[in-house]
DNA sequence: AATGAAGATGAAAATCATTATCATAATCTA
DNA sequence: TAGATTATGATAATGATTTTCATCTTCATT
């Protein structure tokens, strides 16, 4: 989904549930949209004020959870003590792996694992809608 | 795994790390031992006081880190802003499947799905300690 | 058993992320 | 353009977790 399509959505989500557009909550979208990694409402803040040092970091709050009720974000806790909102992947879905040392995280895809986790939920009778799987361990300048 | 070859992997890593065995320790870890859902610090804390109401809860909480990082508990965050606690599950490691509907929770083991899992942490330069697995959909019955 | 050094404890204060408050400003409908 | 409603941003408040620090325990050594 490019990011024009995304924005309709947007509007649409105001729309219907009776709220405004503005400028701010525009660009905050918008610079999200842009991002491709897990990013911190601080490190978004930080992206944000660069062009528009006048937002303040409560909008930024508040526009984060409307994405995220919206579907255009997605909200992510890795232990570390803060969300991280992830975009919605272009390219199918990813799994993380979390450093418990430096907090870095990176991505990875495995079709195996998602035929198999199909199949285990297939034996107890149950069908996949949706999954969350996250590796623990120490990434290669921790280890 | 049963409680006291527990309490042997705890002295063995307080030894390690040149940690005391106090009382306190103790009984927080063998109440936690005892419980069998992803208790939370204030639930822990609470039952904890139950017995011995001068217990502290940055003892708690210091306890639940300690259990943690020697692998004896593994904390979860399932998006209600507490961290919550685990036992490790007694039959080996276990993963779970959630029905969106009824939320009824299954269990399931793949030997196989974590072998896989450590291949893809290997190709990144990963190596994997610990994991979380939970799938999302349908129970039979809600199907 | 007594000593002493290193840790541990608990109460309270500090910190960090997040949320609420509130006066002012922007948006939108009519 | 007015009027009503919602949004904003600075600040204060909240809630979970961590730190601080004076005091107490543990444990290896006498």
């Amino acid at each position: 989904m490019d990011s024009s399509a995304k924005n309709t959505i947007l509007k649409a989500y105001l729309e219907k549930t009776g709220l405004k557009s503005t400028a701010q909550r525009d660009f905050i979208a918008e610079t999200f949209f842009k991002t491709n990694t897990h990013i911190s409402l601080d490190e978004l803040l930080k992206k944000v004020k660069r062009k528009n040092s006048r937002i303040g970091y409560a909008t930024v709050y508040r526009t984060m959870k409307l994405l995220s009720e919206c579907g255009l974000a997605l909200a992510r806790q890795f232990g570390d003590g803060q969300t991280r909102y992830e975009n919605l992947p272009d390219d199918g879905h990813h799994d993380h792996i979390i450093c418990i040392k430096c907090s870095k995280i990176a991505e990875f895809q495995n079709q195996k694992i998602e035929q198999l986790q199909i199949e285990a939920a297939k034996k107890l009778g149950f069908t996949v809608v949706n999954h969350k799987l996250e590796l623990y361990g120490y990434c290669p300048d921790c280890a």
